[in-house]
DNA sequence: ATGCGGACCTGTTAGC
DNA sequence: TGCTAACAGGTCCGCA
């Protein structure tokens, strides 16, 4: 699922019907997501409450009392709230069950997801620990950008995907904030002006904004039901539109791989 | 330190 | 219609 609004839309929908409830029980049906699920798990929730849900880059993070579960949904998972007596499907691998009878479901096709359990504090966790700035707070700068991106020769489309560098710009909103400031994406980082890094910031804090704003509008239900909440999708420029015209200009918009993964831009408008 | 490629896994779609 | 290959919204690890 998650570029970043979805994972923290995701956050919005499920933190009511979670918080404060006394966990009854965890069921583990597929211990093998991207890393092993811990053992101790289950031991450390029984009968402990979930006192907030808060989020760090694409990791959930819910806390109890004596500490807390991170869970990143990978490229497909998702998360909703339901009757636990509802029979699972065949990718949800772990439910979170409360004294209540509902239960908090982990569905994940491709588990490329994870969870982990930690005693510390779940920001010093060697999976956070080392990540850059969100991209919606104030540390996150066009100055900061420009002072990083200094003697690199990488491309700036993975200069702004390193999780080092900011976090929560993932693949579609990478293309759209590079369309949106003007920047070609195979532009060399360190070769990049202060003032373009100002644009480019701004530039993803409105794309993520802008997804966010969506999220909240069409925000399908998180609770209840069969099924899994759907993607939803801003309006896009340039992400999947390879070989349509430009809205800005009309021009062919083009379609090349960068580390593996699709890029999308409007050679005309970007560069 | 930086930069790159490979790895994890299943489902859907494009192409022959 | 059926098989196969390529691709998909993430990110961590290890090697050069």
């Amino acid at each position: 699922m998650p570029e970043l609004p979805e994972v923290e839309t995701t956050r919005r929908g499920i933190a009511p019907h979670v918080i404060n409830k006394k966990v009854r029980a965890v069921v583990i049906r597929q211990q093998c997501l991207r890393w092993p699920i811990p053992a101790a798990l289950a031991t450390a929730l029984a009968g402990r409450h979930i006192t907030r849900v808060g989020r760090r880059a694409k990791y959930l993070i819910f806390y109890l009392e004596h500490g807390s579960v991170l869970l990143h949904l990978g490229m497909s998972g998702s998360l909703r709230v339901m009757e636990a007596a509802i029979p699972p499907d065949k990718h949800d691998h772990v439910d979170i069950v409360f004294h209540d009878h509902t239960c908090l479901r982990l569905r994940d096709p491709r588990r490329f997801g994870s969870i982990h359990w930690t005693e510390q504090d779940p920001l010093q966790h060697p999976l956070l620990r080392h990540l850059g700035p969100e991209p919606l707070g104030a540390t996150f700068t066009g100055e900061r950008l420009y002072a990083l991106s200094r003697g690199r020769t990488q491309s700036v489309k993975i200069f702004i995907m390193d999780s080092r560098i900011v976090v929560g710009v993932g693949n579609i909103y990478a293309s759209e904030a590079l369309f949106r400031s003007g920047i070609h994406p195979l532009r060399r980082a360190g070769n990049i002006s202060l003032k373009r890094y100002g644009a480019l910031t701004g530039a993803i804090r409105d794309v993520l904004n802008a997804a966010l704003a969506k999220g909240g509008t069409t925000l399908r239900d998180f609770v209840g039901g069969d099924g899994a909440p759907g993607y939803f999708k801003l309006d896009l420029n340039v992400y999947d539109r390879a070989g349509e015209p430009c809205r800005v200009c009309a021009g062919n918009i083009r379609q090349i791989r960068q580390g593996q993964r699709s890029t999308y831009y409007c050679p005309r408008c970007q560069r």
